[in-house]
RNA sequence: GUCCCCUUCGUCUAUCGGUUAGGACACCAGGUUUUCAUCCUGGAAAGAGGAGUUCGAUUCUCCUAGGGGAUACCA
């Protein structure tokens, strides 16, 4: 039997880190299983959906490069086959009209609540003439759901568990409107598309009592589920602002690498032993539902943060050069040129191991970017007093004699002028990197000195003389 | 209220009855280093509480507490 997963957003608001996540599970255990991973977009609640709700579940999948099989699925778009199937089981007598009022429902709540028993419709229409029926009422339609016994859901990752069935009601299948409910839409479209295992977030567990109803008065099969815990914020409640209910394309925004969004996602509520990195293609061998923790886990940006500190230093160097030219071009409105590029190119290994983020190692090789005279920040003024400069000065002549502009050959320039004229090496380091990075810390001094090469070198320790 | 689920270092987690309870992030202390970072070494840090079952419980059972989810003519 080939698999097949689904992700199923509402388009109501931005795609969050808990939904990405659910979306990456499914991917990875349709691509383990060489099945297929299909996108259906729940957009039948007209009221809330957005288009731009739409566009931002696409374009985060899309950064992920979690790429779903055939084309996405409104359900909106299938609302005449729901209404199909609810019919049918109303013709079957799986299910009844009810003509309560929103009024007497929510009488009906209030009573049971004070009784402490569940507050669920009381099935007052299951077995009542339609000749009784109120004017001027149209009645939605109720599927019967059995009234004792168990219902059991055998879960992957939340066991065996079962619920008595008088804590379920004949919930509501068909509105008075004639739309299908949730409930239903779900059922039937998940049947439609041949989906095998619904992989979702546990918010969903109790639902899924209900669903099997409406499975087993169709009498079809019922998928394989498996409810994975819900993310929450680091405070343990709701994912809130600060951690993670961001859209997920902020984190783009913020400079961090998709690979490390993966890898940290995966790795919240799976995980493989004591493995921490795991890249794309590992995981798609490795991932399996058994190794689903039945827990919550909190987001931990930290930890976000220092994933992506791996990833950028194992990325190489041409394609972060592409990440900063994107970064001034999109962010700045600036064009890097092919020549600074270069510059930014030949300099990537001192500069990686120091951003964590992409938007950080944009920031730091901006000095790359600038010409002479450069601009220079508070600390490194304050490094450009009187008597730097002057040693500044004195150096320049010993340097504008080296012929060989090799970090090497530099550094022993530099050793032995600080030998001959007795000072330390920092010393003479620190205003240098200041004339010449216009900052206080920086990559390597030798090897950033070598990659902006002898001109513009020279050029900003001279423009600090003047 | 009712039903369901969860609970190991601050955080993510390993452990399939017997371990000095392991790893990673963060943190602290050293080392390397021209700055910063990387890197290396070391350190502190956990089984919610209480009963059982057992020769032996983090692991199995129950209770309590705390947390989460579900209880819509939302999805």
């Amino acid at each position: 039997m080939k698999v097949i997963t689904r992700f199923a957003p509402s388009p109501t608001g931005y795609l969050h880190i808990g939904g990405v996540r659910t979306a990456l599970f499914n991917w990875l255990f349709a691509k383990a299983n060489n099945g297929s991973f299909k996108l259906r977009i729940e957009d039948t609640d007209i009221k809330r959906s957005t288009n731009d709700a739409k566009e931002a579940i696409l374009n985060g999948l899309k950064w992920l490069d979690l790429n779903w099989d055939e084309d996405e699925i409104y359900q909106s778009e299938r609302i005449n086959r729901h209404k199909e199937i609810g019919n049918e089981l109303l013709k079957s007598g799986h299910a009844y009209k009810c003509y309560c009022s929103p009024e007497e429902l929510a009488e009906m709540r209030e009573r049971a609540r004070k009784e402490k028993r569940a507050p669920r419709y009381n099935g007052m229409w299951r077995n009542k003439d339609e000749k009784e029926a109120p004017e001027g009422i149209e009645p939605v339609i109720r599927i019967k759901c059995p009234q004792s016994g168990l219902t059991n859901i055998n879960d992957v990752v939340q066991g065996d568990i079962s619920i008595k069935n008088n804590e379920l009601d004949d919930f509501i299948i068909l509105r008075s409107d004639g739309t299908p409910t949730y409930m239903l839409s779900v059922v039937v479209d998940d049947y439609d598309m041949g989906v095998t295992h619904v992989i979702r977030g546990d918010d969903h567990f109790t639902n899924t009592f209900r669903q099997k109803q409406i499975y087993s008065a169709l009498n079809w099969d019922l998928p394989i589920y498996a409810h994975i815990p819900l993310i929450h914020g680091m405070d343990g409640g709701k994912l809130s602002k600060r951690h993670g209910a961001l859209g997920v394309e902020s984190y783009d925004d913020m400079g961090y690498l998709q690979e490390a969004m993966l890898n940290y996602l995966l790795r919240l509520g799976w995980s493989y032993g004591d493995k921490e990195i795991i890249s794309r293609e590992e995981a798609i061998n490795l991932f399996n539902l058994d190794s689903i923790g039945k827990s919550s886990a909190k987001f931990d940006l930290e930890r976000l943060t220092s994933l992506n500190a791996h990833y950028i230093e194992n990325k190489n160097n041409e394609e972060l050069a592409l990440l900063i030219k994107n970064f001034y071009k999109d962010k700045k409105n600036i064009e890097i040129s092919v020549d600074d590029l270069l510059l930014i190119k030949n300099g990537m290994n001192g500069l990686k191991s120091r951003a964590r983020t992409i938007n950080e190692l944009a920031e730091m090789c901006s000095f790359y970017i600038e010409k002479a005279p450069i601009s220079l920040d508070k600390k490194s003024k304050k490094v450009l007093n009187n008597e730097n400069i002057s040693l500044l000065r004195l150096y320049y002549e010993q340097l504008s004699r080296l012929d060989i502009w090799k970090r090497e050959e530099i550094e022993e320039d530099i050793k032995i002028y600080c030998k001959n004229n007795d000072i330390n090496l920092g010393k003479l380091a620190q205003p240098l990197r200041a004339a010449v990075t216009g900052k206080s810390v920086s990559p390597g001094l030798y090897e950033l000195i070598e990659v902006l090469g002898k001109d513009e070198t020279l050029a900003r320790i001279k423009n600090i003389n003047n």
